[in-house]
Parts: structure tokens; C-alpha cells; sequence
DNA sequence: CCTCGTCTAGTGGTATACCGTTAGTTCGGG
DNA sequence: CCCGAACTAACGGTATACCACTAGACGAGG
């Protein structure tokens, strides 16, 4: 690649005009296609070949690969190379252990933090979920459900709880990816608006209450279908320890 | 610095000899400079100077300056720079108010999956913090404390919580430099020793009435004692926004 | 035929060098 | 004397190039 700003790859420029730095951008963009399962969990990253893809040298890229392993997206092996993270359905249970008493204290946080800018976004996300559901659009429902977690994460007004959140969402999100039925569902929508309601109301006990019933309910069902997509287990160092040249020697 | 690998610096050497990479390497001596308070919340980090000052190159330096970010002890300020991350009063509360959550977390986890070598490390760690507590070092009574908790988290058997309590852990041993005190206390003891046993019987309803009220106890005399230091409010973007050039001119 | 040593290429790790941006400075005009 | 525009150097961002490590491949010896 040329040295210049202006030859950047097409894909990563569609998003925002140089956002930021390339390497934050190429960890946006691949973040999106992790989540997005365009790159399914285990699938070799090697750096040469995903900076020449993405039209950016290996410096950037490095750091993105840096960042979505602290996100728990991209598991590197030292010395061998990097790979998208397995997603078992013990780490779906890790997430909900987790989620059930973060979920919790988000909520807690922002029924005693609360303030207007952070209400009226909410609630607008809360429309916006109502609206995808009256379309049957289950990504734009996902979206703006999505997007009302994070409004009271937001109202949490605790940096350190936001920045502990990015991997679970992160994780959420791919979760609702790998579990292809992406039905609409309106009790989602119920419970948000009545969670909405308990931190308007600055009701601590009760947000938190049904902020954990929310999570609780999509456990099991997550779970089963975890089950199902946990076919092989995936050993990072395995994976890694592969050469190119044993998948040349294949064709 | 010589492209070669037998020159690295002596302060990095003595640690663990060529551990893994030298982002790595660097990542832990800063943060053991940061918590130990060498390089005080503030501070200005330039990528030239400190790769010069640890003897190597800018590529491994922004590595271990981006994993410090994801820890919360550095804050990079986009296209300006980087400073050790402030600690305020603040800070303090949340920090608080997520370990009262996640620890509890941790030891009710903790209590649902604990293993023997785990149990066995634990009460290691109790028999090390109460023979410092005798030789009356603060020091170690408090890594002990630390390692206790440490242990407590390995049982959880979460990577996840594990990797979200990275941060925290950080900040904690931060808070335990920054107040000044350290003398040793037995109350500490008694509650870990409490905590451990209810954790051995797998009552993780109390294992997690345990720790949270072990928090809470140290809740108040934190936030008091950090209320002294936070004397000036540090922003990030104002100190990165200065240059060398002002420090050579004030000579 | 099996085993062990060497050899090679693929891959991550790091140094150097350059580019673009921006904070201060300085000089000129009002 | 003050204000602003151009200039300069400091600093982060990035590309290129090289080095070190390792896993497969291959050949020689048992």
C-alpha cells in the first residue's frame, strides 16, 4: 500500500470518513464481521494476509487484533498467530453468570443516576424497538434493544461498569447472531419499558429485580441453542500452530 | 536500540528472563511503575521518550501503552498522547460500587466451583497473610490479601469475570499505594478466613454475604482517604496537549 | 522402515524511517 | 501594544524491512 491517506480500502472508508485510526478502524470492521459471522469462531487470522485484505499495513492491524482479544472476540496465541474466539456454550453460561449480576447493577445505577438526556434516549430506543416489531424486522429490533442496554449502561454514569460492559455486549451480540431464529419477540420490548418505568421512577431494588428476570428468561433458551452450534472444540494453539502450506498441500 | 534480542534493558531483565514479548515485557513494568506509584495519575507518557528510556522501539512501547488503556491506568487521548490515568474520589466510588457486585460475583461462583488445588492455594495465601500480619509487613500482608482474592476469582472457573476483574484488581492494588497507611489489619484476615470457609462448604449465599460486606467495610475509609488527594482535576486532553518544548522553556 | 537431524518457508516480533497533524512561536501588520 | 497568519518542531500514526522462532519437509543414517 502506498503511503498516502487517501488510498484507503473502500470497505472500511464506507463507514465514517477516516473515523479515526486505521487500526481502530479495521478493529471496527472487524468486530462487525466477528459478530456478524462473516469470520465464524476459529477461523486463522493471520496478520500478513488480513492487512493485505484490508489494504492496511500490519502496524494497524496489530492493534486491532490487540483490541478485540481484550474484548475476548479474537483469542492470539504468542508467537503463532491469532484466531476468531470459540464460542461454547460454557462461555454462554459464563456470560449469563455474568450478565445476571452486571445486568443487575447497571440497572441499580442508573434508577439512582438517571437524568433527562439519558431517559429521553432511552425511551426512544424503546419506540424504535416497538416500531421494528410492528414491521417483523427482527435486526432493527435487535438493534434498538440493543441500544436501550446501553442507554442505561450509559445512566449507570460509571465509566469503569461502561468499560466492562463492551465485552459482554459485544458478546450479546454475537450470541443473537449465532442463534439463527432472531424472532421478534414483544416480551423483550414488555420488560425493557417496565424496566424503563423503575429507573424513571428512581426505584433501585425494583430495576434491579427486573433487570435480572430480563436476563434469567434468555438463559435457558440460549443455552439449548448453544448446544447445538458446539460441535468440535476449537484449541487455539491448535489452530494457530497450522501453516499455510498444509492448506496448499490440500487442493 | 540494536535490532538484536541480547540487548534489552537490565530493569526488564530481572524479572522474568525474556518472559514473552517485549510490549509485554513493558506493559508489566509500567504498570507495576503505575500502581507503585513511580509514575504518578497525570503524568505525561511520550511514546519517543519512554521507548528510549526502556530501551526499545515505539512498536512494542504503544502495545504495552494500548493494553494499560484497556486496563484503565493509562488514558490515550487520540492524535495527542497518553498520561497515567487520574484517580479521583470518584473513580473510587465506582470502583466500589462495581466490586460490591463482582466480588460477590466471584465468591458465590467460587463457592459452586471450587476444586482442592484451588481451596489449597486459598488457604496458602490466609497462612502467608496471617504471618505477615505477625512480622507486621504491609506489604505483604496486603499481596497476600491480593493473592487471596485472586484465588477466589481463579475458582469462579469464569474467564470472562476473570478478565473483567483485571481492571478492577489493577485499580484496587492502585488504591492500596495511593493510601498511604497500609497497616496491617486482622480484620482483613478474619474475613478472608470466613469467606474461605463458607466457600470450602459451598454456601455461596453466604460466601457472597461475605464479600460484600468485605467491601463495604472498606468502602468509606477509601472514599475518605481519597477525597485528600484529589486535589487538581486532571484533564486528559489539556495534558497531552502540552509539548516538551514549554518544559525546556521553564528551565 | 523408522528415527533423528537439518533445512526451509511461513509467521509473529521489532526496529527504522517517513508522513500528517497540531501546538507554540515568531514576525509582520494594524 | 495587540492580534493574526505563517512557520517550526514535536509528536502520534503508519509503512517498509528485517530478525527470530517454529513447524512441517526432506534426506541421511540406523
Amino acid at each position: 500500500m502506498a503511503p498516502q491517506w487517501n488510498t484507503k480500502n473502500e470497505a472500511m472508508m464506507d463507514r465514517e470518513s477516516a473515523r479515526r485510526s486505521l487500526g481502530h478502524q479495521a478493529y471496527r470492521l472487524l468486530k462487525d464481521q466477528i459478530i456478524g459471522l462473516q469470520r465464524p469462531p476459529g477461523q486463522r487470522l493471520v496478520e500478513r494476509d488480513l492487512a493485505t485484505e484490508l489494504e492496511i499495513s500490519r502496524i494497524p492491524l496489530r492493534e486491532a487484533l490487540r483490541l478485540l482479544e481484550a474484548e475476548g472476540l479474537v483469542v492470539i496465541v504468542p508467537r503463532q498467530g491469532a484466531m476468531v474466539a470459540p464460542f461454547t456454550a460454557a462461555d454462554v453460561r459464563h456470560l449469563f453468570d455474568v450478565r445476571e449480576s452486571v445486568e443487575v447493577l447497571a440497572a441499580r445505577l442508573a434508577a439512582q443516576h438517571y437524568d433527562g438526556p439519558g431517559l429521553a434516549q432511552a425511551q426512544s430506543q424503546l419506540v424504535a424497538a416497538r416500531e421494528a416489531l410492528a414491521r417483523n424486522d427482527g435486526i432493527a429490533h435487535a438493534t434498538a434493544n440493543a441500544g436501550f442496554h446501553e442507554c442505561v449502561i450509559a445512566m449507570s454514569a460509571n465509566p469503569l461498569l461502561q468499560s466492562m460492559m463492551q465485552p459482554i455486549n459485544a458478546r450479546v451480540s454475537w450470541l443473537f447472531h449465532l442463534t439463527t431464529q432472531n424472532q421478534p419477540d414483544s416480551t423483550q420490548c414488555v420488560e425493557h419499558e417496565a424496566m424503563y418505568h423503575a429507573i424513571a421512577a428512581g426505584d433501585a431494588d425494583r430495576a434491579g429485580e427486573l433487570a435480572y428476570q430480563h436476563v434469567r428468561a434468555t438463559r435457558e433458551p440460549s443455552l439449548e441453542m448453544a448446544a447445538r452450534w458446539t460441535l468440535t472444540h476449537l484449541d487455539p494453539v491448535e489452530v494457530t500452530r497450522t501453516r499455510q502450506r498444509e492448506r496448499r498441500a490440500a487442493l
